[in-house]
DNA sequence: ATACTTTATCGCAATATTACGATAATGTTT
DNA sequence: AAACATTATCGTAATATTGCGATAAAGTAT
């Protein structure tokens, strides 16, 4: 994206865009959901039931794993994924008061 | 972003990815925040705030108006901006929706 | 009409994202 | 050890984003 001027603005306002990026994308969105109504699950269980590769998955899960939406933890042969609750709870309520300051206008 | 799938997902998912991506530049966040705090304003005291150029804050509301986030109505000789308090809602609602639904783990 | 003010758009360069196949890495099973 | 299964990473191509200066567009004021 260009020279992202990141440093300007508060951390705040780059943590609230970087939890919103990670669920600006369809992919990702699925992905979360079906984490969800799963409870925990492997990366190829979502290859399964995505229209996307194992790696193209396995990039969208490094992603969400970066920000701290889901975590993984090494299973047998493969990594098992869940949501984490403490990142989502961050996120909701970061995005709650980010909406409820906007009620002016 | 490459060739991104859209059409393999549903409305809502895409819908919701495009309200977070939105606001997934810390930028726009800072735009929202500001034409939150002032109700209404014009391109020229964003460029004002924020250490970024008038093209630049100009394509920045642009993506928000798009998303339907704030909209712009023509006055004088500059167009002025504000939150749309609809979509603001729906993009509530929406998050609201999908982080309640990710109550599991 | 001309100069001025303000915003929108164009064109460009730098960087990021998305996606995939191929391959590496790691552990399991035979 | 060899074959297998699963996930992570690398390399690459296509496209999108970010940012800026320059310029166009449109209205106001002199």
């Amino acid at each position: 994206m260009g020279i992202s001027k990141t440093e300007f603005f508060t951390e705040d306002q780059n943590r609230l865009a970087a939890l919103a990026k990670a669920i600006a994308h369809p992919a990702r969105v699925a992905i979360l959901q079906f984490l969800a109504k799963s409870g925990a699950c492997f990366c190829g269980d979502i290859v399964e039931v995505l229209p996307l590769s194992q790696s193209t998955v396995s990039q969208h899960l490094k992603a969400l794993k970066e920000v701290g939406l889901i975590k993984g933890s090494i299973e047998k042969t493969s990594t098992c994924y869940c949501v984490d609750p403490e990142t989502l709870e961050e996120a909701r309520l970061m995005l709650g008061k980010f909406f409820n300051k906007m009620n002016c206008c």
